[in-house]
DNA sequence: ATGCTCTATTGAACCGGTTCAATGCAACGT
DNA sequence: ACGTTGCATTGAACCGGTTCAATAGAGCAT
């Protein structure tokens, strides 16, 4: 590796001339300059990053802290993270951190002794004792989606607006026709789980829709408790059933399309479903799932600003959610105007607030659509190679 | 930030001495070495990985260089390289790479410059113009799937049996008993393409069936193309059409699937497929699709284990990939004796090869084992948060 | 010729570690 | 008493850059 040392006893002038061509070329003449460049050329010389750190303090590298990249909420974030990185010219230290995140800490004492400018912080939560053991000394630090403020005054949150993703699901569905409309939530007392409920609390406040608790409930963001959920509030008599559900995010509305399966509900004839995520595979569920799009991308873009910018520190950023409309949403099924009468092909009265475009929208078959490109641009699966 | 010299000043030794309690304190009194450890953990000292570095010459650190991490397909490899990394106590380097790869020397460039021990390059196919580009210098290289020889001798090859695969798609189907199986390609030229279908070649002749080169068709691996290429297939007469298609990767499988849905064929009782790659979504298919597993974790983990055991150059190493059953294929309908007859409800002595086991599995519901976590352990998709 | 300013360049200290020849010292054998 | 051996420690050079006070030299005014 040819070093700095060596550029200037061929090109006849001192390494710090050198050093000036490489970081202030304006204050060096033009004669000299270009005798340095062109041994440099000839040398194929790279200036060391290691040893400008060392010199500088100042390392333009970050230290993105994860745990499984598979998930597609973490691909997201590592993802947009990179573009940033790559556009301001700094690079990105991967630490890839146990599922358990038991090692976090060491893994940002790892980044520490790289003298990393800043560290992300993108895991799926930290248990409460792992949190307490960290120390961020005076690196810079973004944190996602965390609930309490952090220890540190110099660590900046970024985060999802999960009360606006539970409004809009609720909204949209309200939008509709609906009235009686269920809930599954996630983890009960983790606050993103909270935020979503009360948003949609907020929506049905806001139509004025009595809310009643008895179509709620607690599910753990697998799929197997969305369906253990879903059924259990589907397998009510009709009159109070509900027309349609706020899954707490889009796997357990996949829980819930096997729940209305099982009852022999159609969707979203019979029973409407939204999700919250807008995962990867929603598009290809038969029929493509309305959810809420969570700009993952979006947050590792903005928390790598910060912290390129220098900007980190003391901040609370929360995102916007968007809905994304696709084929489980629908009118409710009219109601029977007497009950327990089954024959539910007539014309009612009854259109409620339903806007003309829903309806429209309503009756499209929900098989069709099945892989139109996701319309948010932010989700792409390439075809392999 | 503690130095070196502080430490030793404080514990009254020579900065020499705190070095070997650090690197090997076996050489280091009892006493002193703990009466310097002390002083560390008072401090708080770590030892900087860039002055280390700088001395040695090495740091430990290995590039990754990949474009788009969403892709589950990449999202695997950087998952496991992250493994192997953190295991060995080695770090790794991101170089997000544009899409379209162009800035890809620039990337390695970057990452020489960091001194990187060795260099992953992870992207999918790079432009021939691209590639030459490319100087490593004396960097270790493992490159990912990578059809000609590198030019440097010192790199290694990585890559998936393609072969293999093709192979074990077509086989798994003339076990069911199929004869008539129609395959689509992925984009004609590209090696791995030119081995799936070598495989598919190799295991009809291997059980006696003539190519029919008129089942054959070229996609280009996405949902569409495979779709289009699936419908020109099955618009034939039912006794000249193909009882079953071996779809090139997953995207073109789920094409498949639509064309199916427009023909009104019914999978896998009508037409049985089968897919390659093993994503993400193929579990939230309906019937969930059987497909070979192509263990991208592991290409990331066998990767990294080259570079940080310094085994990388000019080797060639090619993974086997893994036929994963699930519903979408069963045995093929039931030949009418006599043409054009179509009650096809009787039975008939030709039960041909068909092992019992794939007999009785086609007997399932298509639908019910919709969410049965994937067998194969490596592709997950936790509920977030 | 002298003093002054301004620009281009130099040389050395410095960043925080590693490495290794040199040194100091205690223990041991004869 | 002396030489030898071996262990613990030291001190300085070194890695490849940056930074900055010092300096050399050109150009100009007086």
């Amino acid at each position: 590796m040819t070093t700095i040392r060596e550029v200037a006893r061929e090109a006849g002038v001192s390494v710090g001339t050198v050093s000036n061509v490489l970081n202030d070329p304006a204050i060096v003449s033009p004669e000299t300059c270009e005798r340095v460049l062109q041994v440099m050329r000839q040398r194929n010389y790279r200036p060391s990053a290691i040893a400008r750190s060392l010199s500088t303090g100042r390392t333009r590298t970050f230290g993105l802290v994860v745990t499984n990249i598979y998930n597609p909420f973490t691909a997201g974030i590592v993802q947009g993270a990179g573009e940033i990185a790559r556009e301001a010219g700094c690079s990105l230290l991967i630490a890839c951190a146990r599922d358990d995140c038991m090692d976090v800490p060491h893994q940002v004492q790892m980044l520490q002794q790289h003298w990393v400018d800043g560290v992300f912080l993108a895991t799926q939560p930290l248990p409460e004792s792992v949190w307490r053991e960290l120390r961020f000394g005076h690196t810079p630090v973004v944190i996602m989606d965390r609930d309490q403020p952090p220890a540190e005054e110099h660590a900046s949150i970024i985060g999802f607006d999960w009360f606006m993703a539970g409004r809009q699901a609720a909204g949209h569905l309200i939008n509709l026709g609906h009235r009686r409309i269920g809930f599954v939530g996630g983890i009960p007392g983790r606050s993103s789980s909270v935020q979503r409920e009360r948003g949609f609390c907020k929506a049905l406040a806001g139509a004025g829709i009595h809310l009643d608790e008895s179509l709620q409930r607690d599910g753990d963001y697998s799929t197997d408790s969305g369906r253990r959920c879903a059924e259990d509030l589907l397998d009510q008599p009709r009159d109070r059933r509900p027309t349609a559900l706020v899954m707490g995010n889009d796997m357990m509305a996949l829980g819930a399309y096997e729940a209305a399966d099982l009852l022999g509900l159609s969707v979203p004839r019979d029973l409407s479903i939204t999700g919250i995520d807008d995962n990867f595979f929603v598009t290809h569920m038969a029929p493509p799932l309305t959810t809420v799009h969570v700009p993952t991308r979006e947050l590792g873009r903005e928390g790598m600003r910060m912290l390129v910018s220098g900007a980190a520190g003391a901040q609370r950023v929360s995102l916007p959610t968007r809905l994304v409309t696709r084929q489980s949403t629908a009118a409710p099924p009219l109601e029977p105007a007497w009950r327990d009468q089954s024959s539910s092909m007539h014309t009612v009265s009854a259109e409620l607030s339903v806007p003309a475009d829903a309806v429209a929208r309503s009756q499209g078959n929900g098989r069709k659509e099945r892989m139109t490109s996701n319309r948010t641009g932010a989700v792409t699966v390439p075809g392999k190679e």
